[in-house]
DNA sequence: ACTGACAAACCGACCGGTCAGTCTATTTTT
DNA sequence: AAAAATAGACTGACCGGTCGGTTTGTCAGT
């Protein structure tokens, strides 16, 4: 009530204490991985304290979960917001994918967290991390599906597909965040029009 | 020098130490992964003890790297056996890739090691992982390089399409090895044919 | 009597997590 | 409107269990 006023403030450094903490975890857990990271290097990245950190995340464990949710749903949001203006069947499957690869490509660290430094943490993790892949592999296999309905290719097993979809992303993505090496535009390029050469669609680049 | 014979013992429970180590290590570091695997644990799984584990391996880290690099050893192995008596050309594709397939499905644990559970462990592991993933892609980018050469198929970015490819697999194979559920069966027969179509191949299965 | 192969008690650095307390903002009391 | 009380956000010294790794000891084989 009143005149309450909040402008975001969506700064760096004088941000609010949780986007501090969560920023610099971001840095040091996508930089050394979960269990090298100490406590108190993300105390100091993030100029806050043990303190405020223990009082804004439970333990390690749910703020490393926290980076992994919120890249999630960035992404999640991100596909369906692209797809969503096009027309059903393989050109969603196109879109879908060439989104995927440019959030990958946009946000590097949390990419890194989510597909390198979130694997062979044990089931509470490992649950999470799969959770995910399914989304956006069942994703992808409702719109394979529909795209087998609509007669504009052969029928397939979807679900073996669309995961190994996931999988030929994921190995060029992480390849991408950990050398720098094939630049997403040539991943973009050579991958998609392999992705859909796999499942007999024809109609591939320029 | 003189009479120097070593017949290898290659039952389980009165095998030589240093095996009974590798297998206990092998069980519990596929199960648990590397940083919630106690050293205690493979003492007591192993009945051995600290002492003898120390003697053989000089760290937790190498012992783990130990089981990596046996069965790195045995699959570049197998795959260079299985490709031998093929022609060039796509056909020496197809039975690397199957021939993939077949050993990580035969051998569950060391796979899931491998593909799992020295997965963001730091430099030092990755260094080794990427190494063999490497030797793998590298491997199937020369018989794609030859098999454009020879007209079995059009040009395409092999650095890009071998390292999808790799990652495809390795999707599929995690998700057997996490959960048994896509049969190695249904793997081959769903994957081989799609991997082949997606460079343009069109000879593929019956 | 010496060495290699192993057993197992022991050590101590490390690091997540705790907690008593401080500082500032807001509300209540007088 | 000043003082007092309450609450929320945050600080940082400190604790204590854990777990790789070491040490000392044993014993068979030569």
């Amino acid at each position: 009530m009143s005149t309450d006023e909040r402008p975001p403030a969506s700064d760096l450094s004088a941000a609010p204490t949780r986007e501090r903490i969560l920023d610099a975890a971001l840095a040091v857990f996508s930089d050394k991985g979960f269990h090298a990271t100490r406590m108190d290097e993300i105390v100091d990245q993030s100029k806050t304290s043990k303190g405020a950190i223990y009082f804004h995340f439970p333990n390690k464990e749910r703020l490393f979960l926290a980076l992994v949710d919120q890249f999630a749903d960035l992404l999640e949001r991100r596909v369906q917001d692209a797809i969503r203006p096009h027309d059903a069947g393989m050109e969603r499957v196109r879109v879908a994918i060439e989104t995927c690869l440019d959030t990958f490509s946009k946000y590097r660290r949390p990419a890194k967290i989510l597909l390198v430094q979130a694997v062979g943490l044990g089931a509470a993790f490992e649950d999470k991390r799969s959770a995910i892949t399914d989304r956006f592999a069942r994703l992808i296999a409702i719109y394979l599906d529909e795209a087998i309905r609509l007669g504009e290719i052969a029928p397939v097993d979807v679900p073996v597909i669309s995961l190994a979809w996931m999988g030929a992303i994921y190995a060029l993505v992480i390849r991408w965040v950990t050398t720098g090496e094939p630049t997403p535009q040539q991943i973009v390029s050579a991958l998609v029009p392999a992705l859909l050469h796999s499942v007999g669609y024809e109609k591939a680049s320029a």
